[in-house]
Order: C-alpha cells, then structure tokens, then sequence
DNA sequence: GATAAAGGAGATTCATTTATCCGATTTCGC
DNA sequence: GCGAAATCGGATAAATGAATCTCCTTTATC
C-alpha cells in the first residue's frame, strides 16, 4: 500500500532517530535497514530536500536527523516520497462535479483521509519505543546475531 | 493510492450496476467510464474470474453484475485488482519479529487496517445512491452534453 | 597540497504496471 | 451454414517505479 520507497525511508528515519544526533553514513544506514547502498543514497537524498535529515559531507560525514521525532509524524516522511494526495476535483474533470465530488470520488477521498489520519497519529518517536530493542532498523550486531541463530530456536535478544 | 486499474474496475461496476441486469459491451462500458476499450476488456476478464461479473459472448452478449450490490464492498473490488494485504509476518523476515510485529510494521499494518474498515463501509448499492445521476460512471449521453456544455457556466442536470 | 572518505547527481538497467494489438473462439440471427 | 457481433487471451509496447552504475564535488586529516 504504501510503496516499498517509502517503507526504506521509515526505515532510514528510525535508524537515524536511535543514533540520536550521532551521523550515520550511507553505508552504514544501508546495511542496517537492508537497503542496497546506492539506493539508500537516493531516498536519503529526497529525505534531504524536504529537510529531514541533513548531510555533512567528506571525511567523518554522514546523514543526521534533522527534525524532532516527537513532532515529524508519519504522514510527513511517507509524504516525501508517496504524494498520497486528497482527492479535490473530478478527475474525470465532469464539470457538473466541479463543486461536489460524486459518490465514487468521496469514498475513495475519505478512504484517503482515514489513512492520512492513521498515519499522522504516529510519530517517529512513537516508533522508538520498541521494549525488545529490535526496530526494523536496529543495529548491525543483532542482525548478524538473529542471522547466525536462526534455526536453533532461541529467541535472540539484542543486548 | 488506489491503483488507476482499481478505480477503473469501480467505475465499471457502478455503470454495470445501474444498468440493473442488462447486458452492456466492452465498448458501451469503455465509453461510459472513460477507461479504454482494450483495457477496459482487460479488467473485465479480472472482475469475471473473480465472479463479479459475467461475460456473454456472442451477438447480443456483453457483461452483466454477477452480484448483489448491496452486498458488495469496494474493498471486496479493489482487491480483486489491489492485493491491499495487511502485514502478518515481519517483511524482512526477522526471528525475533515472529511473534510479534515491530512497532513500524505494526503502525503500517494498523493504517492498512483502517484503509480496509473505510473501504468495507460502503457498499457498491451506495454509490449509485447519487441524487444528480451524474455518477463517473455514467451513461454516454449525458457526458456528451457535459462535454458541449463545458465553458458556459450552466450546471448541467441529465434529466 | 595530497589523499581518502564521504555525499551529489545524471545516466542506465531492470521490473512492474498500464495500455494496445491482433488472431481465435463463441453465439445470435438469418 | 454463414456472417456479424461479441468476448478470450496471448503478445507486445509504453510508462513508471525500483535499483544500479559511474563520475563529480566537498571536506577532514595528515
């Protein structure tokens, strides 16, 4: 539903939120969200145009967060990459539903505006409160770990 | 958000809704919905596998609602063209999110769920409950004359 | 200043979705 | 049975989204 782009930049966002100011680098942000390295670079890119995150460049650089997480909602980030727009006029263009939508174009915006609501109701912060410690964007060291038990069924733990 | 397909197949629908049983072609509705005429077909055949509509072949054919209106959802339709699944399992196949969703995958699953609730809450009987009659999905004629009277700022009524 | 580490950005490839084309099949009416 | 009207369905093309590649610029450190 949203697209797989925007699911990476959630991704990206949490990790950079739990590095809490520290820069990450690209590099670094790929192999912990299992985004490939050059496409990280792009979405981190769009990220930085709508200024969510800002990049230092050269040596020691990297990406860091750039907006508070209590405050950047869901909505927000998803927005940067998936337009998710209202539906405002017929796109049909049919002059007689200039004023109103018809019955088809209504539910189908207010389907939209529920899912805008759902997504605004979450911010990145609210993400972070994850007591296992095990986001979809943690740290290298405990997806190796949760990689090298597989199988063995122990239910790894991050620390 | 909805796929372009899926808003097809729902313009489709509506207009073989108000066509109360009657046969309509691949090309009455392709008109009528502005979808057009190969596509249009092409969604057909998907509506048909998934049983909401029947195809007539022949002289004389065309396809007919092969279901009650007032108990058809748009949800139940624009899944035949959108999966629109909710998440189960964790989507990067973590171990330690086996039992349990992380909270980012939990919030995309819950927007996925209100988006599901919005579209189950109308029925296809719903949306041809518009008091102009002038549904997106309506008949040839009176987008005919929306169309000449466009410009002139009369509201055009298709009675 | 040289070097290495980092991000910036355009071009290209690959996959999926959207749209079109066309020959085959079914069916009605004569 | 023949021809017209209709759907069926495989093949193909075009457009968009996802991912990769390559070269360029910035910057810290020595």
């Amino acid at each position: 539903m949203l697209s797989t782009t925007a699911e990476y930049a959630l991704r990206m966002m949490i990790a950079l939120a739990e590095a809490e100011g520290r820069p990450l680098t690209s590099e670094q942000l790929s192999r912990r969200t299992d985004v490939s390295p050059d496409y990280a670079v792009k979405i981190l890119q769009q990220l930085g145009r709508a200024k969510f995150v800002r990049a230092q460049r050269g040596r020691g650089g990297g990406f860091r967060l750039a907006c508070d997480p209590a405050k950047t909602t869901l909505l927000d980030l998803v927005r940067v990459i998936d337009p998710l727009d209202r539906i405002n006029r017929c796109p049909l263009g049919r002059v007689e539903h200039e004023g109103r939508l018809c019955a088809l174009h209504a539910s189908i915006d207010r389907a939209i505006e529920v899912l805008h609501e759902q997504l605004h109701s979450y911010t990145l912060a609210d993400l972070l409160e994850d007591e296992r410690g095990t986001m979809c964007a943690t740290d290298e060291e405990s997806v190796q770990v949760s990689i090298e038990r597989t199988g063995n069924g122990a239910v790894p733990r991050s620390n």
